[in-house]
This record gives structure tokens, sequence and C-alpha cells, in this order.
DNA sequence: AATGAATGAGTGTTCATTCAT
DNA sequence: AATGAATGAACACTCATTCAT
């Protein structure tokens, strides 16, 4: 808490009187970046998109946000359903699993998605893309994995790509 | 250090008896788990096996290992690329490495994988499945989404499954 | 440290917020006794005082500040060419030394004093002082054994005392 | 305890068989010391002596011994009249004090040397060679600053020179 | 007699938290 | 509302001492 006080340019106290504890603060930065992750991941899709762009829109901008907040990223997935989260943190989790459960239901009645369970769905999309920012050691991501990763992933998640 | 000794029913002291430092005890608890992690997956496999079947060995002693040492897992992914990592323990990801290479050469001599990078691979493999294992939050992992995620990580690293 | 802190009745986290650490610590206490001693030892002298009255003066003033201030005087002896003290704290040897300098020009310029080297002359006039402070274990030191170790200690610097 | 041990190539509970604790061992090593201090600088003097050579052998003994064992010589320092020290330990000055009586005696009584009490005899020939010796900081003193001193100290306790 | 593994009180130090200003 | 000095429990680590072998 010092350090944060002393690199936020406030007294220690001042922490205190918007957070009432640490955990409280760890609370709060989880639910803000996730809140900016989701905003911007979960957007609005442009009108008469097809499935596999939505795909392949929703999958760039997740990139885009992990390329430009590597710290951020790693908060959130080190922090992921960590016992001390509250049910604020938790409810961060919500709008994210109703987008993957339109999609899928989307995909699925396009006939172009698998009709797979939205945790499934959430950790294939998210944990090899965390995998790769451990990997990177604070260096950029390869472009040429990303690319890969996200063909694999569609491969993963569709019902075929001919 | 406390707690540790505490739990182990020894003295604080008697654990620098064995170990240098805190690093110290944890990479050398790294590369006892990763090291039992690779022994149990990585065994040679079975004369005359098939790509396929090769995955779903790898897969099946992968979830296996997990569900039976799930705080070891969370503890290997945890420090995974940690910078406190000695050459040691850091030594422990060569074979995996190594592993997959060879896989994936092998995969693609048969026309059956995709030229994938072994990182990309290494990310496609364990990030969801550590995905699931902190979703899951210490409740055993759900077998119908280990076979989802099976099968569409099959889908992920292969030609067609036709 | 939590002795200091118990007996300064202050908590242990305190004393850090005033000295980086135990060295610090021991660094500042070592300048402030060495400050006081200095300061008050190598006052400026009486306008027109004679070479040996000089000399009495000095020994009068230390051995005041040796009999008011023992523990301090031990401590100073304790840490003196310490390899822990810092630069700041040997600086404060500087005026003890320049003033005897200045005392031996001064004296043998006038014929009365001995031409010794300013380190001879510092540990005849320190060295036998903090041995009687040792042997005396807290007691007081004499009154006897002070005016002989003067007389003592003026015939060794001094050209003869007809 | 346990560097001790490791350079004496023993184990440590081999230490605790022949001193009872760290405090024992610490006056062993001051009687073993001041023992030898002793038995070189107190050794019979030559037949036919002068009080003034006796002097002079008596410190060429201390400069010896000090040039040699200056670790020693700072051990014997550092824990000269330390509370901790035992009855054993503090007899062991007890010789030397006797034999500053006895020089004092013979030397008053050919009326060469001052009536000095012993305690101040020795405090005067210790202490400035245990602070010539701290201000060397490890390094051989100077054979100048010796010879000054040894001059200067026959005139602190002679009756005069000349 | 000799050993060294085991111990836990103690050390120097940190840091989340409080509270008087 | 904002501060930062003060706190003390907790941490990583050490070391004098014990004792089973």
């Amino acid at each position: 808490m010092p350090d944060i006080a002393r690199k936020a340019g406030v007294g220690v106290g001042t922490l205190y009187r918007y957070f009432a504890n640490k955990e409280a603060l760890v609370n709060a930065l989880f639910q803000r970046w996730k809140g900016e992750f989701n905003a911007l991941v979960l957007a609005p899709l442009p009108e008469g998109i097809g499935v596999k762009q939505a795909f392949e829109l929703y999958w760039a901008r997740a990139v885009d946000w992990l390329q430009g907040f590597p710290r951020e990223a790693r908060f959130i997935d080190l922090h992921f359903h960590a016992p001390y989260l509250d049910a604020a943190s938790l409810a961060y989790e919500e709008p994210y699993k109703r987008a993957i459960e339109d999609f899928v239901v989307w995909g699925t009645g396009q006939g172009v998605l698998r009709p797979l369970d939205p945790a499934v769905f959430a950790a294939l999309f998210w944990g090899p893309l965390a995998g790769l920012l451990k990997f990177a050691e604070g260096r950029p991501l390869e472009p040429a994995h990303l690319d890969e990763m996200r063909a694999a992933l569609w491969r993963a998640l569709s019902v075929s790509d001919t």
C-alpha cells in the first residue's frame, strides 16, 4: 500500500479513504481492468457481420487489449477466480459469460459453431493467450504466434472451415 | 517459511538445512512437480500408436495428473516463467518442449497435424486446462468439459477429423 | 533493533522511519556522540592561553565528557574505525585530527611540544582514557588516576616540564 | 559456533564437549591469548638489565606480539573487562598487574620511574597501542609511530631522560 | 568421544493498517 | 478530505544449543 500510494502521489491514508483495505483495492482494480476488457472486447458487433468475422473481431480486440495492457492482463489472469475476489468482482464474469453464450447460440444456430459449454469456450479463448503472455516474459507477443493461434482456435470452435 | 515449517511438522531452521532460502525452496518444488508431470505425461508411447491416439494419450495423462494434483498444477502454472526460476527449473521446460517438437514433426510428417510453433502448441495444450482448473476453484473438473475440450483441441491441432 | 525500540518506547517500525537500517542507526549515533564530543572538547580556547594550559583544558573537557557520558564514550571507542562506519561518520574524525595538528604545530612552534605524529598523539590522548573507562566497569573514574594520567601524558607530549 | 566448528574442522557438538557454551569459549580464548601475551611479555628479564632497558624490552615484546597476532590483540582489547568474563579470565589480569607493580617498585626504588598507580600504568601501556591497532585497520603498524610512541611513553613513566 | 541434524527464540526488516492532525 | 507518522504482527533468515546416533 505505501508503494501504491507513493506511485499515485497521495498519502497512504488517502488510499484507505477510498478502499477499505488492500483486498478491496485489488477487487476494485480487478473490476476496473476486467471492466475495460469487457467494454472493449464485448462492444457491439457491426451490423450484418458473419460468425467467423465476429470471432476474428473478438480475437483482434482481445489481442489488442493484451498487447496494450500486458500488466493489466497479467493482473486479471493472476486473480482470476481467486478466493478473495468479492461478489462485485465475480459479477464482471457475467457479461463475458453471457456474450459467449449468445455467440455460441448464434453460431450454432448458423451451423457454424460447435455447441461448446461457455466455460470451455472461455478457457479456450483466454487460456492460450494468457499462456503466451507469460511465455513472452514482457516482450511483445509474436504476430506469427497470434495468427497461428487464432486459426487454431477457430478450428477448435467451428464446425468446419472449408 | 514459518507456515511451511509448521505444516511440515519441523522447525523453521530445518527448512534452511535443506533449502538455502525461500526462492531455492520454490525452485525445488517447481522442479519436483514439473518433473513428476513430465515423467508421467511424456512417458514413452506404446509401439504402433497413431498420432491421434498419441494426442489422446498425452491429453489423458495430463488430465489425470491435473486431477490428481490440482494444487501442484496450480503451483506450476503460477510460477511458470517467473523471473525467480533458476536455470535448473527452466531446464525442466526442455523435455516438454522437445516432446512437442517431436510430436509435431511426426504428426505433420504423417499429414495429420498442423505445423504449429511449439510455443503455440504448448500454450494451446496447457492454457485452457489451467483456465479450467482455476475456474473449478478446487472442485473436481467436469468430465464433460474435459471431453469437449479434448475434442476442440484436436480440431485446433489436426489437419482434419473427417 | 527490537531492544532499542522497546527502550525508546516506540514501535520497531518507527525506528525504520528514521534510520534506513541498523547500520545507519549506529552511524547516526556515532555522529551524534562524536559530534558532541568534538563540540565540547574542541571548543575555542580562551585568548592568550598557554600551550600547557591548553592541553590541560583539552584534557579536562575530555574527562568531563567521559565522566558525563561513559556509555556514549564506550560506544565511540567500540565503533572507532569500524569497517561499517560510513563517510559521514569518518568525517567526524577530521576536526579532531585537525585540532591535534594545529595544537602540535602551535606547541612545537613554541618549543613546548614534541613534534608527534597526529595519529600517535590521538592514540596517546584517547587510548589510555578509554582503557581506564573499561577498567572502571561503570564505576566513576578515580580522580587520582586521572590526575596521574594527565601529568604523565603531559610529560609524554611536552619537551620538558621544568 | 557453527562457523567456528567448521573452521576447526570438527562438528558443532564437539565444541560443546569442550566448552559449556559460547561464553565459556570466549573466556577460554581470552585466557589462551591473554596467557600467551603474558607469557611472552612478562617473561623473566635478563640479569643485570636496567630499568629503561627493561621498559624497552617489555615494549618490544608487546609490540612483537601485537604485530604477530593483531586479531588476537583486538580480541583481548574487545573483551577487556567485559561483564561476561569469568573469574578465571579476570585472573589473567593478575600477573600483568603484579609485573607492573614490581616494575614500578623497582623503577621508583632506582629513582628512575614515577610512582604511578598500576592501573594508570597499564592504561598508558596498552591503551595507545590498542588505539594504533584500530587505527591501522588491519594494515601493519607504522614503525615510526611505534618508535615515537615508545619514546613518549618513556617520558610519561620516567622521572627524566636526560 | 564425536557428530551434525534438528530446533526455535531471536534478528533485522517490511508493510497493511490506524489515527491524530 | 487528506496526510503520513506510528504501529506491531509477520516475514525471511540465523545461530547457540541439544541430543539421538
